[in-house]
DNA sequence: CTGAAAGCGCTTACAG
DNA sequence: CTGAAAGCGCTTACAG
């Protein structure tokens, strides 16, 4: 591995002169850059990058940091897309991405924070953090800018927030459903601590209100964003409660269980029972009947939180909530009530 | 930030007992462990890894380097689940991930070499390289132990591989067909170059032959991995070979494509048409019909290719394949040919 | 079992 | 425009 000295050697000039040369700084002439980075490209150079960082504490670090994906189906894909968001403004920013994985179990093992001290990142990005998560506190000890996907505004104090507006998304879905004449409406939860599961909880409640429609807590059910779950307490739901009509799933991979046990009730969707996800997943489109769904975009997702934790670390500016678009995909899943209430 | 140096001023030992201590060295009494330890909790110290990799030259980091993401539908999603493969086995064997995205379009901009001996990777593990990349005449020169993944052992004189046995799956997946009674087989691959695809394209073949079914070059057409290009592929396909009676597709994704062209062509399948497909991504199970296709695992090429570096780095050893598991998924969308030859 | 000293490969005031 | 020197925060022979 050839190193600053011996271009030094090479071409006679001072260890500073070729660092500088390197760097395209302004105070080198062109004929002395030329020489060098001719040297350099002859020597097959090519800096050490824990030398620099560690010299400089310049280093253009940015950690994305995701929290129990195993928590998320290979089916539903969302962490894919966001990666590559957040890897398409990092590589046009000129950032570095390190990813840290957050597994359940060794969560006791190593802090994220000292992951990122340890490597002087700059700035951090987290996904899948809950609201009761240890790890919200211990970012906010940290002198390290974050910026946090999909957690609540509530309760934080002003911190960097990418998000929809789970709130009236899920309204909006329920609304749909009630457009439609049903009034018996479930609502599958995927959890209690999730931001999006309190949101999307409350986008479904305030619909009903505005609507008139009263709030049957036997109606609501929590599934754990699970597909599985979400089959399994279907299948409850409807033998108790065959005048429901309707069910807004709080995720595309519940409706799909959901959606199998309707079918195992014999029960047709949308003739029977209207379903509504959320999320539009790929599967959605491609299921029988296709999903209706609130459509959001993970790969924007990880794009706007890269930009602005890039531009956080340029200037620093006051708290940022980017509330990105979401929309409601109308299709085949659900149709019109006619039975009467 | 906390430094030795404080912990050194704090505990009155010298620089070099705090590091040992620090890194559980022999050769410090417990007793003057425990002091430093406390000391350096107390400081909340956390060490600098650019310090301790650029004096110690023992990092440990591996890089996955992506190539081509983008040529990935989020549909299919065979990164992700590849991705927490390799992690799991990083993380078990305490070997750090740097992950390097090549986008097709800054490919010239920094070669990962570069990016490999910048930060001192020891190992590297590739994915989605193609038989005519340069990116593996460029691996070779360089010094970086390497693990490819789904890359053909034909003419890259024994390198490290994991993959499937793709030659004999498209094999299978074709037998399969003819098993069912069909004769005309069309074939849609995904390209001439990846390695995939010319393994596929191979046992495809060796299936008619070894049936003594004639090869007919109009049967098979390239779409790219591209479900829209299977979908116009197969429509003209079918327009002008109506004798044809199945599909076999190199990919899940265009086997999605070729069920559509086919739906619009208003041929059933499997009643009229049988296609089988390769990945047995989440959608296959899903579509209806379900999908007869090729399963097999990404998490667990993305974890055997980690645990095969991270083999060669402690003891250099002979080159090596590994060949995992495939498994034809026998779902709805094959029925027995019943059309007159 | 402990410590003084050197050095990993860079960058950056500072002086000229 | 160029160079001599110091130092980033660690680890590691080496000596005792």
């Amino acid at each position: 591995m050839a190193k600053i000295d011996d271009i030094m050697k090479m071409t006679g000039f001072s260890r500073t002169a070729v660092s500088k040369a390197l760097n395209d700084k302004d105070d080198i002439s062109e004929a002395t850059k030329k020489i060098i980075r001719d040297a350099a490209r002859e020597l097959n150079y090519i800096p050490n990058i824990n030398a620099r960082n560690l010299r400089s504490k310049n280093n253009n670090v940015i950690a994305l940091i995701i929290s129990s994906p195993s928590a998320e189906s290979e089916k539903t894909n969302t962490l894919y897309p966001l990666l590559m968001g957040v890897n398409k403004a990092m590589a046009a920013q000129q950032y570095e991405l390190a990813l840290y994985i957050i597994d359940s179990k060794d969560q006791a093992a190593k802090s994220y924070v000292a992951f990122c001290r340890e490597r002087n990142v700059k700035g951090a990005i987290l996904v899948g953090i809950k609201t009761d998560d240890d790890y919200i506190k211990q970012l906010k000890n940290s002198e390290i800018p974050y910026v946090l996907i999909d957690v609540d505004i509530r309760g934080t104090d002003h911190m960097n927030v990418v998000k929809i507006d789970d709130v009236t998304a899920a309204f909006e879905a329920t609304e749909h459903l009630i457009d439609h004449n049903h009034k018996n409406i479930a609502f599958i939860n995927g959890g209690k601590t999730a931001t999006v599961a309190i949101d999307r909880w409350e986008g479904y409640q305030k619909a009903l209100a505005e609507h008139g429609l009263p709030l049957q807590h036997d109606y609501v059910k929590i599934a754990d964003f699970s597909e599985e779950k979400a089959y399994a307490v279907t299948k409850a739901l409807f033998k108790q409660h065959p005048e429901l009509t309707a069910v807004f799933c709080a995720s595309d991979l519940m409706a799909l269980g959901t959606m199998k046990a309707l079918d195992d009730l014999e029960l047709d969707v949308p003739r029977d029972v209207s379903v509504v996800g959320f999320d539009d997943i790929p599967l959605a489109s491609y299921v029988k009947p296709a999903l209706t769904t609130i459509n959001q975009s993970f790969f924007e997702k990880g794009n706007k939180a890269a930009d602005l934790i890039a531009s956080l670390l340029k200037e620093s500016q006051d708290k940022k909530i980017i509330t990105l678009p979401h929309k409601l995909m109308r299709r085949n899943s659900v149709a019109h009530n006619k039975r009467s209430a």
